[in-house]
DNA sequence: CCCGTGCCCTGGCGGC
DNA sequence: TGCCGCCAGGGCACGG
């Protein structure tokens, strides 16, 4: 489930693989992973050059000549780079290049978007438009009147990307665990320290995990062969009936808003 | 507007 | 060994 860290290192390595690349061609075996008109998107894309490669959130942006492409791996998309090999069965978009090389989109899951918009207006368009900024540029202060308005679970609020941008499941976790305090508090029971204690742990997660190239938990296949290393760093999160780093008390596993949650009841409350 | 639920998908796994 | 049914979950549509 590729989190902010994760995309970051995609991003990265995708932008050093493939900038300055022009796409020549796209072949589409899975078509509901692009949002747009097939043949809008197969018309609009030909022959435009990938000048650069942004991130925003958990999405990648590809700067194009005239566009942009959108993409949300959500579950499970990868990336690989193949030239003259048989496409795979979970290979859904193909781009061909110039150069003979091509990116292909696998998503076991089909869960993954991508989405085409005009360069001037993709930043005023959805889904970026909706998008909340990352915890490195979040506001306090307006964070926590957020907070203040919302009768939910903190990890709810933490996973929604209109509130806050890049955390999912596994960071969400690890960011609640290094800020002492329990997944189902309700939001507007956090106080002021709380919430700033909340940004600053979520901060710190997700710089190391970057830095570390993210957290492989399905280490079957790797995107672009890229190995994060993060899963060695979690406190909580997959560590179900194993001893909490800080008070040795059972890690227990809950369900918050359908997700699976990771908690030391000793040290969260 | 606010919040909860169901849906999209398929491989993997537990149970028998 | 094989088959069935359920689980995993990010984000959105929908409904109360």
């Amino acid at each position: 489930m590729p989190e902010l860290p994760e995309v970051e290192t995609v991003r990265r390595t995708l932008e050093l693989a493939i900038g300055n690349e022009e796409i020549v061609e796209v072949v589409e075996n899975y078509s509901k992973i692009i949002t747009n008109d097939i043949f809008e998107f197969k018309k609009s894309i030909q022959n435009q050059k990938i000048h650069r490669i942004d991130r925003m959130g958990k999405y990648l942006i590809f700067i194009l000549d005239t566009h942009t492409m959108i993409i949300h791996l959500r579950m499970e998309g990868k990336f690989f780079i193949k030239t003259n090999e048989p496409v795979l069965k979970h290979e859904h978009i193909v781009f061909k290049f110039k150069s003979g090389r091509e990116l292909r989109y696998h998503d076991v899951r089909k869960f993954g978007t991508i989405t085409l918009l005009p360069l001037e207006t993709y930043l005023e368009s959805y889904p970026l438009n909706k998008l909340a900024l990352e915890p490195k540029d979040i506001n306090i202060h307006k964070f926590f009147e957020v907070l203040q308005k919302k009768r939910i679970e903190i990890k709810a609020v933490l996973l929604d990307q209109h509130i806050v941008s890049g955390l999912g499941n596994i960071y969400v976790d690890e960011t609640l665990f290094l800020s002492k305090i329990h997944p189902t508090r309700l939001a507007n029971t956090i106080s002021l320290d709380e919430a700033a204690k909340i940004i600053k742990s979520a901060i710190q997660v997700l710089d190391k995990a970057t830095a570390l190239g993210g957290t492989t938990i399905r280490s079957y296949t790797s995107s672009l062969g890229v190995h994060g290393r993060f899963q060695n760093e979690l406190n909580v999160h997959m560590r179900k009936d194993l001893p909490c780093p800080i008070c040795q008390t059972k890690i227990i596993k809950m369900k918050i808003k359908g997700r699976g949650t990771y908690v030391c009841p000793s040290c969260q409350d």
